[in-house]
DNA sequence: CGTAAGGTTGATCTGAGTCAAGGTTCGTGG
DNA sequence: CCACGAACCTTGACTCAGATCAACCTTACG
């Protein structure tokens, strides 16, 4: 399978946050040369539910998921990563990661060890802005899909989730149209909380519809104008705003 | 209505965090003195989407809570907030808040100016673990939310949330059973992705079961035990590992 | 080449949404 | 302090989106 790898002319806060890192960090020895960059294979583990938390990474090419266990041993993804993302975050908390990560094809990763976050963060405002934008980001699009598995159907939550992946493509300098699902259908329902035959059935739909072309995991977008009404109307943002709620009038004391 | 405040035993890294900015913080003038420290009442905005990022808070006393809303107005609520928590964190990453902030009832807050974090980020590696610590964890609770949001029947969410409020409020130091809910059923069913009548239908059964005691917005938790089995399974950690997929072999070059 | 994993499609069932009606509490102004 | 309207909450009846069960097809891989 083709993988996407980040672009060298991609200017995005992504690779920005890379180009700071690599450039920042002095690289004395070989041996910190070698060992921050490493290569996964499909299905390998990056880290583990308990695992002690050494640093974050940045995803350099290939995919992931990162998911979660209940003590009755179900599975549930919580999200998937393109290259430029950043990875382990959630292992800041407890000092272990409470989440689980695994490739989903042969990718690639950039290690940044604690020391050097917690220098970096120190002497780069640059990094300390892309880190924190960063995280925040994640954070907000948490909150939407939040959003999403609590308010939409099934068809807008797969509309909204083959939306993204071609927004992701494209940011990452691929077709916005012609995509190539890099997780299994068994995957996708688990992370938009559905069966796997609602999947299989709206996809199909959407093909009768004409709206996309499925081919085992080759996706086409025939139709985004169609697509786009499929799923759940966007956040509203400050230039949508006209009427506000009772304003902000602090008592000082 | 009885307003919950941070205690001044609570040693929780809330509490720690809010400490190590009081301190930290020179306060030359009594002018920031001053608007460091607000006070709202109920229904009154601490932000709203697009306002310009200038800070975060962190709540003292009271409650809150955090929605988006879509173009065609509808709102959902993302997070509830309780004294100790990160407040505006979602303005990180454009520079302009994500998300609105209201409050549930009377409550303070303490700001704390973008320079402010800058600089203590800077020069107390305190603070910096407690601000990467906390962002990381209400990362981690989201995930779980979304989660129970794709997994679990209404029933299991609804007794989740309650024994979630339960541990928020012991962690405060408040009773653990006798809860005083600070938010309607409309915005506990917006939360859990539920209509408001099903909120009512599950409460009211968990009355008839003997397992709450609900009279307006005062909760009492008669029977822990049956409540825990209603909710969903929790999480494994790294306690309960047992066998491991393919453990991290990560090709070096 | 055979078996397992992944994917599609149809039939049936049910949890929870929607609609409707009535009760309770709160807040404001007379 | 009471009254009236609005907001909030509860309960019942009906409906439907999507889960579950079942059968079958397709692709990948040792």
């Amino acid at each position: 399978m083709k993988s996407i790898s980040l672009p060298l002319n991609n200017h995005s806060s992504s690779r920005k946050f890379l180009d700071l890192c690599v450039n920042n960090i002095p690289e004395t020895n070989s041996y910190q040369a070698r060992t921050s960059h490493r290569i996964f294979h499909k299905k390998q583990a990056l880290y583990s539910v308990g695992d002690t938390f050494e640093g974050i990474f940045i995803l350099r090419s290939g995919s992931a998921k990162s998911f979660i266990t209940t003590i009755g041993g179900e599975e549930h993804i919580t999200k998937f990563f393109y290259p430029g993302d950043l990875l382990g975050i959630d292992g800041f908390d407890a000092h272990s990661h409470a989440q689980n990560l695994h490739f989903l094809e042969t990718s690639s990763v950039y290690f940044l060890k604690k020391s050097d976050i917690n220098g970096l963060v120190k002497t780069s405002d640059d990094f300390r802005d892309c880190l924190l934008q960063s995280i925040s980001h994640a954070m907000v699009c948490d909150m939407s899909m939040m959003m999403y598995l609590s308010m939409c159907s099934s068809e807008q939550r797969l509309a909204r989730f083959i939306l993204d992946l071609s927004m992701q493509f494209a940011e990452r300098g691929l077709s916005a149209k012609d995509l190539l699902l890099s997780m299994s259908r068994t995957e996708i329902a688990n992370y938009l909380g559905m069966a796997i035959e609602t999947v299989s059935r709206i996809l199909s739909n959407f093909q009768q519809r004409g709206i996309v072309d499925v081919k085992h995991r080759s996706l086409t977008i025939l139709n985004f104008e169609t697509l786009n009404r499929c799923a759940p109307n966007g956040l509203s943002s400050h230039v949508s705003r006209i009427e506000k709620s009772p304003k902000k009038e602090a008592v000082c004391h």
